[in-house]
DNA sequence: ATGCTACTGTTGTCAGACAACCAGATGACC
DNA sequence: GGTCATCTGGTTGTCTGACAACAGTAGCAT
């Protein structure tokens, strides 16, 4: 006795499904393009128009495809980005510390860093350099550089090429915007400190600009170091100007 | 003049489906239940037995119930937390899409093992040996070790000691796991690679047992490596190669 | 040119039939 | 009495053929 495990018995309807997917996703065919009439796909595969039209519901109910009485079956373009909302919700949406959220963006952006400096079209070079400029500008004017900061970051998200890190990362710094605003207020951004990411930002930027992994990652941790000591420190103060703090 | 949008035009199995669903949600229907006959809806809601086949399946896509040859259509009972659309799941089948979300889950798995490396507690530690020796056990046994694999990555989120980290990577595993059986099945997992991994479970436990950080995501880089080219060959063959059938 | 009509091709729905399958009942055999 | 094969009824899976609903187009009459 082999393996005996439950024989696979599988409906037909399913069969064509899959095949049906394996040429979608493989690029076969191509968002917009019209797929054969249900009766030529049943002489393809040999089964009845009923068996295609299950398959055909069934892709559609998984978004791959769109069925317009009338005229045919067309490919739907599916970006993951657009469904990724639940995850990341359910994800950020419980109780959360500043210093977990800032640990968790600090790998992503660790990691988009490196890839930054591995991908990164010239494009991309020319709006990380605009950005940091841009921040240096503002903070130089004496505003809190806090546009210009995120400019930056949002870059390098994008320079990384990869549409969910973007995604992701994208909805981390939106909650941390919020929930530094709400928290601390601005005086996380002193003119010294300024001054300091602002250089840090161009070492960051010059890693990247110079295709070097290692040295981009490093460099983002070096910023992101620094800002989860000054996120320490505000906490600090805020809790023993207003009252004794407890934290063991 | 009011509203003139195009007129409201629903596929009959569309509208049972969703009175189904209601009568389902409403808790009219009890999970493990048995939903009448296709031929009996057929007759109480005034329609062929085709329209309300397609409602069924549609309600069966979306996990709702179960049909069973033979048998009936049983009220599955749904788990909130790991319910997926379907189309999250198909758009997996994508290549791109696979390989981004799995390079975000290779950043998110390497600052994880970082961390858990400096972090770790006895129980954690107790946790990722049984875990990796779970795996070894199931896929000796012949089975996929689907589950042990997944609770040896649960292990290391849990062991990063943040739970935003660990929330998120839990998402971020339940998504591709059942992305992947949704799109390729089960051959990602074959004996030659299963002893591998196995391999490399041990390598990662074993640098976070020793406390050192950089060699912790050095293992799991390579561990992820590996599942990456396993992935992408998977992807090729089903792309390519296993059409047993047509074209003359 | 404009608007109506008819026609063609496609998807949506229907009806009936049979095959595949499951569960329980029946009956034969030891 | 217990065990097993077989029968039977009910249910889902698939096939076939037909017609309705819809979209687009060409042709016609005005």
């Amino acid at each position: 006795m082999q393996d005996l495990r439950p024989i696979e018995r599988k409906k037909l309807s399913e069969t064509v499904m899959q095949q049906l997917q394996t040429l979608i996703s493989s690029g076969r065919y191509q968002p917009g393009d019209r797929l054969p009439t249900e009766k030529a796909l049943a002489e393809a595969f040999g089964v009845s128009r009923m068996s295609i039209r299950e398959a055909l519901s069934g892709l559609a109910a998984a978004g791959l495809i769109e069925i317009r009485h009338g005229e045919g079956s067309f490919v739907k373009r599916v970006e993951i980005t657009d469904y990724l909302s639940p995850i990341t919700a359910s994800a950020l949406g419980f109780p959360h510390t500043a210093l977990a959220l800032l640990e968790v963006r600090s790998i992503l952006e660790a990691g988009a860093a490196e890839l930054a400096a591995l991908r990164a079209t010239a494009e991309d070079h020319a709006e990380l350099a605009a950005a940091a400029a841009d921040y240096r500008a503002q903070t130089e004017r004496g505003e809190t550089g806090i546009d210009g900061d995120l400019r930056f970051h949002r870059a390098i998200a994008r320079a990384a090429g990869n549409p969910v890190l973007t995604e992701l990362m994208n909805r981390i710094q939106d909650l941390m915007e919020q929930g530094m605003a709400y928290t601390l207020g601005q005086n996380l951004k002193t003119p010294e400190r300024s001054q300091q990411v602002a250089a840090e930002h161009d070492a960051i930027a010059e890693a990247i600009r110079g295709g070097d992994p290692v040295a981009a990652r490093a460099a983002m941790i070096r910023h992101l170091t620094g800002v989860r000591n000054k996120l320490l420190r505000s906490m600090n103060e805020a809790a023993t100007g207003k009252e004794k703090t407890q934290d063991a």
